[in-house]
DNA sequence: TTTTGAGTTGTTCGA
DNA sequence: GTCGAACAACTCAAA
């Protein structure tokens, strides 16, 4: 380590331990750690979501003493500025996948060598980068299972330790930080940082990976990993979640969870034009709903006043936690699209603003496959009957009651059709709870009908 | 080139 | 309540 001055641009790898980035950048020389909030990707980003990302930067900020610089605009301005201002001859950064950040690194890339500095990419947020794992015949997988198989046979490197000792350059001016649009959004979220990941994944690892096969699907249960806003920042790595697995990576389902979110990123790589356009082009003329009572409907589902009392329960969640338990998000997902016949894409929008863990290829992607736009197109007369999904994996109802307030005065599975209900019978509550704004039986035969005519 | 087997997460119907 | 078949037919991946 000389006296060279090199930067650390932190994007979405808010974590010390297992950074090869890091590693790479301290063996360099002296360290300027970066954050910069780009406007562009603020603008999508709800309040969770925001909160969610300083929470993560306060951590960051306090196990790197203070140094961690903080920086408001463009990053194709900001990054080569905050290079030139400290003498640095390098950036480094782990590789972004998605459309977005392949464009403004290459920008960065060009405006760093203009003055002779170098943009290092070194590592990415998956086990296995986008764009590594190919088909005999060359071309990107689009059938999870192949991927998945070629993914284990492909494996993954180790962790690597955190630098034992990084010279980091104190004292470089920060910006102001863009204001958070709830301030207390914060207090609704777990806790953040890379320390509160790994109590996560302990204890998840510890007892929570054997009855996640079967216990994964139901909400009313906490037996989900949580996991997906560490993820999301960074803050664990999913190299890192693979070793905690040790041998049981292979067989098990949570390490299938881990393929699907490289799959998706992998598809997206190949395809950065599916956050928009749907992935099967033979899905292009499926009719959608719009005008004023689509906007209405819309509204409802975004608000939880469906009359569906899981799609209400999960779209509220959603709101108050900025999570959503994963069965529940296929429910609504569902709901949306074959019973509201409103575009995947509007749902997909309303997600990633609300989720503090939004991803933009997990999301589309999960919202295609629901749509029969995406990977796995075929079984479109897939519909999710949302009444049998809550009887199935809400067997008591705990779920719904938790989020749905008015419906509280319904005891065991009676809560999932209060329209069978006598409002009078169960206190005043349940009569305050709207009825279905669509019949299902009908609306489903609708969607059929469609999917067959586009 | 052709063939073959398979494809996250489902629902309904009728026996 | 439980079970298997039908849903409609397409595309992918590998042999």
């Amino acid at each position: 380590m000389g006296d060279d001055v090199v930067v650390m641009w932190f994007r979405r790898d808010l974590r010390i331990g297992d950074n090869p980035a890091l590693v790479a950048a301290a063996t360099a020389g002296r360290v300027v750690p970066l954050f910069v909030h780009d406007d562009v990707l603020a603008g999508p980003a709800g309040a969770n979501r925001v909160a969610s990302l300083h929470a993560t930067l306060d951590v960051l900020g306090s196990d790197l003493d203070g140094a961690l610089v903080e920086r408001r605009g463009s990053p194709t301005d900001v990054v080569p500025a905050v290079a030139a201002e400290v003498g640095a001859n390098a950036v480094f950064a782990a590789a972004d996948f998605g459309p977005y950040g392949q464009r403004r690194d290459e920008v960065v890339r060009q405006v760093l060598a203009a003055d002779d500095r170098e943009l290092r990419l070194v590592g990415s947020p998956y086990a296995v980068a986008p764009g590594t794992l190919h088909t005999k015949s060359g071309g990107p997988f689009k059938v999870f299972t192949p991927y998945s198989k070629a993914w284990r046979a492909q494996g993954w490197d180790e962790p690597v330790a955190a630098p034992r000792e990084v010279d980091w350059v104190a004292r470089v001016r920060s910006d102001r930080r863009p204001p958070t649009p709830d301030p207390e959004a914060s207090d609704r979220l777990p806790p953040a940082g890379e320390h509160a990941a790994w109590v996560a994944a302990e204890r998840f690892l510890s007892d929570g990976v054997d009855g996640y096969r079967d216990g994964r699907n139901r909400p009313d249960l906490d037996q989900t990993s949580r996991l997906s806003p560490h993820l999301k920042f960074g803050t664990i790595h999913p190299r890192q979640l693979l070793a905690l697995l040790g041998d049981q990576a292979g067989p098990s389902t949570f390490a299938n969870e881990l393929a699907w979110r490289d799959f998706y990123a992998d598809v997206l790589f190949h395809r950065p034009d599916t956050v928009r356009r749907n992935f099967v082009d033979t899905m292009d003329g499926l009719r959608w709903d719009t005008g004023p009572v689509a906007d209405e409907r819309f509204e409802a589902w975004c608000q939880g006043r469906t009359g569906y009392p899981i799609v209400d329960a999960g779209m509220r969640q959603l709101l108050a936690e900025g999570w959503m338990h994963n069965r529940v998000r296929m429910i609504t997902a569902s709901f949306l699209v074959k019973d509201l016949h409103i575009d995947w894409r509007r749902g997909a929008a309303w997600f990633l603003r609300h989720l503090a863990d939004g991803d933009l290829a997990s999301n589309t992607h999960g919202w295609q496959w629901t749509a029969g736009t995406g990977t796995d197109a075929a079984p479109f007369f897939r519909v999710f009957n949302p009444t049998l999904q809550a009887t199935r994996f809400d067997p008591e109802g705990d779920y719904v009651r938790r989020y749905v307030r008015e419906l509280r005065g319904l005891s065991g599975p009676a809560v999932h059709e209060p329209w069978k209900a006598v409002g009078h019978l169960f206190g005043g509550d349940v009569a305050s709870y709207p009825a279905p704004i669509v019949d299902h039986a009908a609306e489903r035969d609708v969607a059929l009908e469609r999917y067959q005519q586009r």
